[in-house]
DNA sequence: TTCCTATGATTTACGACGCG
DNA sequence: TCGCGTCGTAAATCATAGGA
């Protein structure tokens, strides 16, 4: 417990970066929802549980991700196909 | 939705998000000496009455509007703080 | 190691809505 | 109706993790 507890304390001073499989997770929503990417405080319990970091970090990720997209399409273009693509993939199972 | 919509380009997915109106003033930082004051100010009581932030307005020379949507956010933030530690104490 | 850039967090400024 | 409260967010900026 009490090595839980440092480490987390250790992941506030120090950020890292999330997880690959965090990222993929949280593409996989903002892409399968590009028209209205604005998760409900459920779904971002859902997803914040899915990639073991806070709600707060969820909402952090959707602001930088919303603008960022914003701010430049043409460079998250082959991103965005990548995850129509996961998705359309996903879907059919 | 709330802010206004820049594009009516129904194929741009942005088309239908939020956004900032054109006329918001640019978020400007605070030098360090008005954000120790703000903080000084908020120690002492957490929410302003009329005549402090009137007055906290005058001395770091910010407008009363400033003043009070630094209160709020501030507030914010301590209640941010506030669960953050909350969350991690328990289970 | 030295740059950069990408990424997560924080800081201003509002819009929407609530309440007295 | 005003005026300040919270909540959620935009957009800019900060800090630094990480990779070439």
């Amino acid at each position: 417990v009490m090595i839980l507890r440092s480490r987390f304390l250790d992941a506030r001073r120090k950020r890292r970066n999330f997880s690959k499989q965090a990222t993929e997770v949280l593409n996989e929503y903002f892409y399968s929802h590009l028209s209205n990417p604005y998760p409900s405080e459920e779904a971002k319990e859902e997803l914040a549980k899915q990639c073991g970091i806070t709600v707060s970090q969820v909402s952090n990720w959707f602001g930088n991700k919303r603008i960022r997209y914003k701010k430049n399409i043409g460079k998250f273009q082959e991103e965005a196909n990548l995850y129509a693509m996961k998705t359309a993939l996903g879907a059919r199972q | 939705h709330k802010d206004e919509k820049p594009e009516l380009d129904p194929n741009n997915p942005v088309a239908n998000w939020i956004h900032a109106r054109s006329t918001r003033k640019k978020r400007c930082p605070y030098t360090k000496y008005q954000t120790l004051e703000l903080e000084k100010e908020f120690l002492f009581n957490m929410y302003l009455t009329r005549d402090r932030r009137y007055e906290v307005a005058r001395v770091l020379n910010l407008t009363e509007r400033q003043v009070k949507i630094w209160f709020q956010n501030r507030r914010m933030k301590m209640k941010k703080m506030n669960k953050e530690k909350s969350d991690s104490k328990e289970q």
